[in-house]
RNA sequence: GGGAAGUUAGCUCAGCUGGUCAGAGCACCUGCCUUACAAGCAGGGGGUCGUGGGUUCGAACCCCUCACUUCCCA
């Protein structure tokens, strides 16, 4: 514990954040151990690439796993977060690329060594920039056990799964048409390409029919693809070519002799119903290419230039080559025409470059039966996504799933485990973690292995399993696996969330994980995704500085639901350092007004307001534990702020004042015991949630733990809830309110004591107005209070206030303006009479007494007898002050 | 073309399985430096919950129509 005298008047987040988090780390809090005696919880953090900058998107994933994991650990589960970075093998290796560039030099020229031992270089110098980042965040995640996907470890485990893929021919290498990025150079996954709206043009081709009878007119979006046209294909059942089909037209420009085939595949009403077959550039003409057993004539070598095949247009790139293809055409009389046209072209998620859809050899996942389990886990409920509409999204993709392009042209990965027979005659193809001693098939035993390297995606979607020592059936992974929730955006699903669940399905029999909590994004105050182009995005480590991390933590998590992107205000961040003052102040007075260390509660001193906070702050406890459980955030940080805010601070505390004020006064040190005990456990609350001013506070606090991380969650006492003692200081809180608005509404100043007579009929209320007299002084300034049994004669030159079980009289002697105070007592009567007819209506209402809930009924029955009772001593005022004003 | 989400106070957004749900923060108006906090306190104004229908005793919440916005997939 601090010393009380030293406490600063304010918090300031930059001078503590850094030391505590240092602290936590030294004393290892975040490590956690394969303890028998407790139960596992398991998150892994989705593993931010080597080349990236902490931006929003890690700040509020990490922040939302953080408050989960950090709750977890205070429930007393042995409470892993394990974090860890992936090697992005196109983004690095293109860094990488670039820098051996900028020295004039090709990664060709220095070797796959030389560029491994660069990339290696790169990594251990970049590469844990966001994992420094994180722990600005508060990240308790334990970095002990931090991982990295090309560790000895994971990348054993790389080879463990591909080679089993394999031998169960799930994995299988093939020529197909894959997505080619000509300047990544190399073939990248279907969900690795981005569609974009193009404005272009659709070109109208005349192809000379080689009888010379006539043409046939073909509509195209990439003219210069012709070079390789082996066929032009119209649907079987179009009358306009019927006749047509078996004949053979002349490629113009390059003299080809090509059929006319029929395929149902065509669309009658594209174009003009003939298309122009490419087999070798476009993947729905390489499937008919090899329906129909078309040649494949490959144009462009895999920059993206045309080759020898082109003839004379070799060397030209894809679009030096169409303007060059369109001027001949027109030249040669074969351009029909050319008309506007937009149309959705594949660009390269990564680089942004037009991708080339090329035949190639290449690793494939066979997908169809690895997503059936994955599907079934999700549909069983054994995988549960937040919010679940997102499970339509994923079985939309899983449903519709297509083998999966694994082989990349890259150094920078984990390299495929195949090995090829040199000798020529065999090659042999031999799929180990090893290079075998000897050809199984010629005997041979010379091996090369393959050149390309795996998609970094195949290696996270071993993630969950992989980072805990599997294949080896280690403790942690007997432990800590399978985990408990993952905590990802929705623009990931695809990448990863499936994969894993795919991959641990097939690999460990389990799932990976029982819950998938999908968050949104991060936009800017407009409304747009953050990003490089627009330069708008924030840098979280910027607001940091500014304003501390709690206050990030708290802006990304207050008012947003599951799954829902939003934008970023820096309205917010005043917001969350404004709480953070408040807590900051509230704790002050707390301490300020402690003289014990640990003062005890003594039952016999309980006051009213003492039960009502007891019983409020333990409803807090439930309500907080059962909206983590369902993981919504943004609803337990609102319930956290609004007790501590408004019941603690705006009621409770200054309750408490007159008592604590008194040094005599018998219940003075019950009450010291109350705030203390009420801050300490709204602090483990809001602990996971602004973990830095929550220790600091906490470390002041007597008889605490160690450190607010490690303590106890509170758990909600059901026996201090006390419904009673909620209702009876909602009459008080009734009467004060309308107390403070009737002086505001007759400009009564606030210096100004008011004397007040409270009417009730009620015993109990009588009672506590008499022991709220001091604090009713305080909250609404009532100098004086008299309280007496309904029928007591009261001065016509009283205001009236009447509130949920009485009546209170303010006498402003000479002031009051009797025409007035009737207006605005005739005001509130219309008022009344106008919820009584509303609650009238839903009482009478055919079913609604049958029908509705007990409960329900009983809620809407109270309510109207309170408005009833309300409307009586109104009228009855009213009648009394008509009675004076006749009398005058 | 297929699918998903959204449309609630001036702004940004909550509102869980239909029954005080019409809310919060900021902004705005009024009055207060009341010895924890002016990063504060007290009071106030403001929304027929996108449109039109339907189900129900009762709908912001369920169903349908349309409009607009955003996203994903092809």
């Amino acid at each position: 514990m601090q010393d009380k005298n030293s406490i600063p008047a304010n918090f300031n987040p930059l001078d503590r954040e850094d030391q505590i988090y240092k602290n936590w780390e030294a004393k290892g809090y975040f490590h956690a151990e394969t303890d028998p005696s407790k139960r596992p919880y398991t998150i892994m953090m989705p593993p931010p690439n080597i080349t990236g900058q902490l931006h929003m998107g890690h700040a509020l994933d990490s922040t939302l796993q953080d408050i989960l994991i950090r709750w977890r650990r205070m429930q007393g589960y042995s409470a892993l977060w394990l974090p860890g970075t992936d090697h992005a093998s196109i983004a690095t290796e293109a860094k990488v690329v670039d820098q051996i560039r900028s020295e004039g030099l090709q990664k060709e020229e220095i070797g796959r060594e030389g560029f491994l031992e660069r990339s290696w270089a790169w990594k251990e110098k970049y590469g844990s920039t966001i994992s420094r980042q994180l722990r600005k965040m508060g990240a308790s995640c334990d970095w002990e056990r931090e991982r990295f996907t090309l560790d000895k470890g994971l990348s054993d485990a790389v080879e463990t799964v591909f080679v089993d893929l394999y031998n169960k021919g799930l994995i299988y290498r093939g020529k197909r048409m894959v997505n080619w990025c000509p300047d990544c150079n190399t073939s990248i996954s279907d969900i690795e390409v981005v569609f974009k709206d193009q404005a272009s043009h659709l070109w109208h081709l005349d192809y000379p029919l080689e009888d010379g009878s006539g043409v046939l007119s073909v509509a195209t979006t990439r003219p210069e693809t012709m070079l390789g046209d082996t066929a032009v294909a119209v649907h079987p059942d179009d009358p306009r070519y019927t006749e047509l089909v078996g004949k053979y037209l002349v490629l113009p420009l390059v003299g080809r002799r090509i059929p006319i085939i029929a395929d149902d595949y065509v669309s009658r009403e594209f174009g003009t119903g003939c298309v122009k077959i490419t087999p070798a550039h476009d993947p729905n003409d390489f499937q008919m290419g090899e329906r129909h057993g078309l040649e494949f004539i490959e144009v462009m070598d895999e920059h993206g230039i045309m080759n020898e095949q082109a003839g004379t247009y070799a060397g030209l790139t894809r679009e030096a080559c169409r303007v060059k293809i369109v001027a001949d055409l027109e030249a040669a009389g074969a351009l029909h025409h050319i008309e506007p046209y937009s149309h959705s072209v594949g660009t390269c998620q990564r680089c942004g470059t037009t991708v080339e859809p090329r035949a190639s050899l290449q690793w494939f996942v066979k997908m169809e039966p690895l997503a059936k389990p994955a599907i079934d886990v999700v549909e069983e409920g054994e995988i549960r996504f937040v919010p679940a509409h997102f499970e339509k999204t994923y079985f939309n993709w899983m449903q519709n799933i297509r083998d999966w392009c694994i082989s990349r042209q890259l150094w920078w990965g984990h390299r495929i485990p195949a090995w090829y027979c040199e000798n020529e005659a065999c090659g042999h193809v031999h799929v180990a973690k090893a290079a075998p001693e000897t050809c199984e098939n010629c005997g041979g035993t010379a091996f090369r292995q393959d050149e390309d390297t795996l998609d970094t995606w195949f290696s996270s979607a071993l993630w969950p399993f992989s980072t805990l020592g599997w294949p080896e059936h280690t403790p942690d992974f007997e432990y800590f696996y399978p985990t408990d929730v993952l905590v990802t955006g929705y623009d990931i699903i695809f990448f990863w969330v499936a994969r894993m669940i795919f991959s641990a399905i097939e690999q460990t029999g389990r799932i990976p994980f029982h819950t998938v909590s999908i968050h949104g994004m991060v936009r800017d105050s407009l409304g747009r995704k953050m990003s490089k182009s627009l330069n708008n995005g924030v840098d979280p480590l910027d607001i940091i500085a500014k304003y501390g991390a709690d206050a990030l933590r708290y802006a990304l998590v207050t008012g947003t639901a599951p799954g829902n992107d939003q934008r970023y205000q820096e309205e917010v961040l005043d917001a969350g350092r404004a709480f953070s003052n408040k807590i900051w102040n509230a704790f002050r007075f707390v301490l300020m007004n402690l003289d014990e260390d640990e003062p005890e509660i003594d039952v016999q001193q309980l006051q009213l307001e003492d039960r009502w906070i007891l019983s409020r702050v333990n409803t807090v406890i439930d309500d907080v534990t059962k909206s983590l459980e369902g993981f919504e955030l943004g609803v337990a940080l609102a319930r956290i702020y609004s007790f501590i805010w408004e019941e603690f601070c705006d009621w409770y505390i200054e309750m408490a004042k007159p008592r604590l004020f008194d040094k005599t006064h018998a219940g003075r040190t019950t009450a010291q015991a109350i705030l203390l005990q009420v801050l300490r456990q709204s602090m483990q609350l809001l602990h996971p949630f602004m973990p830095f001013l929550t220790e600091e506070v906490y470390q002041y606090l007597p008889q605490s733990a160690e450190s607010i991380m490690i303590s106890t969650w509170p758990e909600a006492k059901p026996e201090l809830i006390d419904v009673n003692a909620e209702k009876n200081m909602s009459v008080l809180f009734d009467a004060t309110r309308q107390i403070r608005q009737l002086r505001m509404e007759m400009q009564v100043s606030p210096k100004k004591r008011i004397q007040a007579l409270v009417l009730s009929e009620d015993r109990e209320v009588r009672a506590h107005f008499v022991t709220a007299a001091a604090y009713l002084e305080r909250l609404a300034g009532v100098g004086t209070l008299e309280v007496a049994e309904t029928g007591t004669e009261v001065d016509t030159s009283a205001l009236t206030v009447v509130f949920s079980r009485g009546t209170i009289y303010i006498p402003m002697e000479d002031m009051v303006d009797l025409a007035k105070e009737r207006e605005r007592l005739r005001e509130e009567e219309g008022k009344l009479l106008s919820d009584l007819a509303h609650s009238d209506k839903t009482l009478g209402s055919p079913g609604f007494t049958d029908r509705a809930p007990a409960a329900v009924v009983q809620k809407e029955r109270d309510k109207r007898a309170d408005i009833e009772n309300r409307l009586k001593a109104t009228r009855e005022r009213l009648a009394a002050l008509g009675e004076a004003a006749a009398a005058k």
